[in-house]
DNA sequence: CTAATATTGACCGATTAAGTCAATGACTGT
DNA sequence: ACAGTCATTGACTTAATCGGTCAATATTAG
């Protein structure tokens, strides 16, 4: 993607750039051949002709939003993790937090990029976003304190219950909010995180001395 | 659906059958608008003709998919657990086995249910599935035998990590098996087996008193 | 008021997908 | 061997859809 049309987009105004992203991540989410072009424009409330003279092609605007969820990601999300924190609980903990304010801005980000990865949308960008990936995921979970634990639990089982029950959990909350209208954000917000929380208490008891 | 067409459809090869409802699963579970007739009968190894000689029409075969696979649920998971076990994680064990043998020969039944159910795909008869289902859950996690838990550890919060786990260990299992070839069913049955059992005993060891 | 820019949506050609049907293959009793 | 029945095929039809275009219109700036 060239410099110029980029920056064509990026001049877009704020509000309506990420209505477009959305959409289309929303859309893409779909595999490549599923996603419709109409669909984005309407749900992201643009006219066709817009769609296409800022990106082009379909497959422009789908090179566009892989290199810019990855972007995004890397910045908010994998480069503001903290590893000098050694306990495992409070790192996870880290993640939910991060996770949790990304999703308010774009919900379908991470649900896009698995999606993207496994159809391999785009073979030259996301083979680097496979390489962030397995990069990191070896050192989200390693130099752990593992002398936190009780004797006698495996800590790699208790980190997988952990991430497990916080990956159910994020879906059960999920499913109730597709159901129920429009939510008052902030109040959910902190149901949300007192719940999660509750649950990464009950993993402090049973699991560390 | 009459019964003259189920009676029909019932006539034809077992062996033959199952591969037309697994490819129907499997693609329904798309959602109605993206599964395509071609890609089922491709799937299936029939040709297009066959199927409209049983089906009659997309919709038909969409009812009637959902008619069975429900009847089969009902029949062969929700009827057949022993709701006198009240220690809840043999509960739950059971439900790992009776989802383990149903998905052998029919691996997408949970999960095309779970999106018809949400697309609402066939009003009328997925309105008595959400009976079933919302008769079941409560059902599921009563009668319980909470004297078993260690005290200060809520029953339901253990309840749903125990849950949440066994999806999630699921869901890591599915995503290894989808990038390899065919797999020695029997050998990672008794692998996967194992290695949830583990988890069960983890759990065992850290509710339990 | 004018020129430049942003935005629209009807329209086009190509492709796709549900559904049809005449032809063929396979089997059965005589 | 043969007539008759049933199972099965896949090229074909028709309507809708989809990516992409463009002349027209709305908006903004100077």
């Amino acid at each position: 993607m060239s410099d110029c049309e980029r920056h064509k987009i990026m001049a877009i105004d704020r509000e309506k750039r990420d209505r477009i992203i959305n959409a289309a991540m929303k859309e893409f989410n779909k595999g490549y051949k599923n996603a419709s072009t109409d669909a984005i424009v309407k749900e992201a409330g643009i006219s066709k002709g817009l769609l296409f003279h800022y990106f082009g092609s379909k497959d422009k605007l789908l090179d566009f939003i892989i290199e810019y969820a990855i972007e995004v990601v890397v910045k908010e999300y994998f480069e503001l993790i903290n590893f000098e924190q050694r306990d495992i609980l409070e790192r996870i903990w880290q993640t939910v937090l991060l996770k949790f304010d990304l999703s308010y801005k774009y919900p379908m980000m991470f649900d896009f990029l698995t999606t993207a990865y496994k159809e391999n949308m785009n073979g030259v960008v996301l083979e680097m976003y496979g390489r962030v990936m397995s990069e990191f995921t070896p050192r989200f979970f390693s130099g752990i304190d593992e002398s936190l634990f009780k004797d006698g639990i495996e800590p790699k089982m208790a980190m997988n219950v952990i991430y497990w029950t916080q990956v159910g959990y994020s879906h059960s909350q999920l499913e109730q909010i597709d159901s129920t209208d429009i939510i008052d954000f902030q109040k959910e917000y902190e149901r949300y995180l007192s719940e999660i929380q509750s649950y990464f208490d009950l993993f402090r008891k049973i699991f560390y001395k």
